[in-house]
DNA sequence: AAAGATAACAACCGCGTCGAT
DNA sequence: TATCGACGCGGTTGTTATCTT
């Protein structure tokens, strides 16, 4: 039996989306909340299917997601909840709760796993513990995508930007979407009582210290998000950080048969759950922004339509925050 | 400078699961 | 309990940008 496509109806709109229907999903979005995905296409007059419509916000427009530039922290966690989970991305992305799984999957897709085939040939060659410095990055991971081209720079924020207003590099738009639509969960009346603030409230308020509290312990024991210079992480050898590495993948396993709710990672229900004890957890099960309070539209609209062709004026950023 | 190869990532497709009836 | 619709997930494809020859 095939099942029929969703989008078989003729007129549903396919490719990539532009700032205008953007801008009609959020506006919606706002107004309504996400969900009901079903009546989104149909409320809004957008000439796409209801999935379409949830990939886009949920990928692309949501705040608090966070893109590209996965920093070496990030990249040992899905290397490592990969190999624990396998190729579970929501689980994973679970763990990153400013990256998607579609984000995470990709970048599994068209780096990790290029790495790390070229770290176990090396670690053949080598049987080192040194050779798992080669899937790490040396220094900053933004130097691995060189931007001389004169239409792109990165911003102070690391994010892509495009100076040039024929550019049709889009995604730096959608990302300020959400980076700009993140101001409405941080006055989220949900925050105010400090027990049930998001795992993405703590990454985003503070620091690395306050989250390695707030994580798991064996989940963060070796994952700090500090590494800046040629030592590793933390400071640490490398052949410290392939240790550490192999034991925390070590220390999820134990805590996955501890919790002992099901080791079995191909049970859908229990990808997130049964892990790691809820009570701990709260926080990262509340990654998902909940949308409370709205900003003015008219702005967020006016901002969306500049932004789509021109860099964002570092006052109307400098903005936001006496809005929001 | 042009053509082909490769990389990166947004979006689509199809299936599985869950909840409502 | 069975059925159906809605949604979420993972695999895959398509498009664009960048690199190499």
């Amino acid at each position: 039996m095939v099942r029929p496509p969703c989008c078989e109806k003729a007129g549903i709109k396919k490719g990539p989306w532009t700032p205008e229907e953007d801008i009609i999903l959020v506006s919606y979005i706002q107004e309504h909340g996400p969900g009901n995905w079903r009546a989104v296409p149909t409320n809004t007059g957008l000439l796409r299917c209801s999935k379409s419509c949830r990939l886009r916000w949920t990928n692309y427009l949501r705040p608090g997601i966070k893109r590209g530039n996965f920093t070496p922290h990030e990249e040992g966690m899905i290397i490592h909840l990969q190999a624990l989970l396998g190729n579970k991305w929501a689980a994973i992305a679970s763990y990153l709760p400013q990256r998607t799984d579609n984000d995470i999957k990709n970048y599994w897709n068209t780096h990790l796993k290029k790495k790390l085939k070229k770290f176990q040939v090396g670690s053949d060659h080598h049987n080192s513990t040194s050779s798992y410095h080669h899937i790490m990055p040396k220094n900053d991971y933004n130097n691995e995508r060189i931007f001389d081209n004169s239409k792109h720079q990165y911003n102070s924020n690391s994010s892509l930007v495009t100076n040039d207003p024929n550019s049709s590099v889009y995604a730096s738009s959608a990302e300020n979407i959400s980076r700009l639509l993140e101001g409405w969960t941080r006055k989220s009346p949900f925050q105010a009582n400090n027990h049930e603030r998001t795992y993405h409230d703590i990454t985003t308020e503070c620091d690395a210290t306050t989250i390695a509290a707030a994580v798991p312990a064996s989940i963060n024991q070796c994952y700090k998000p500090e590494i800046d210079n040629d030592e590793g992480i933390n400071g640490m050898n490398q052949s410290d950080e392939l240790h550490c590495i192999l034991s925390y993948n070590h220390n999820l396993n134990s805590l996955a048969c501890e919790n002992s709710v099901s080791c079995d990672s191909s049970q859908k229900g229990s990808e997130n759950s049964g892990f790691i004890d809820q009570e701990k957890l709260h926080f990262m099960q509340e990654e998902k922004p909940k949308i409370e309070t709205n900003p003015p539209l008219s702005f967020l609209e006016k901002w969306l339509l500049e932004e789509s062709c021109t860099q964002v004026d570092q006052e109307v950023m400098d903005e936001l925050p006496s809005i929001f």
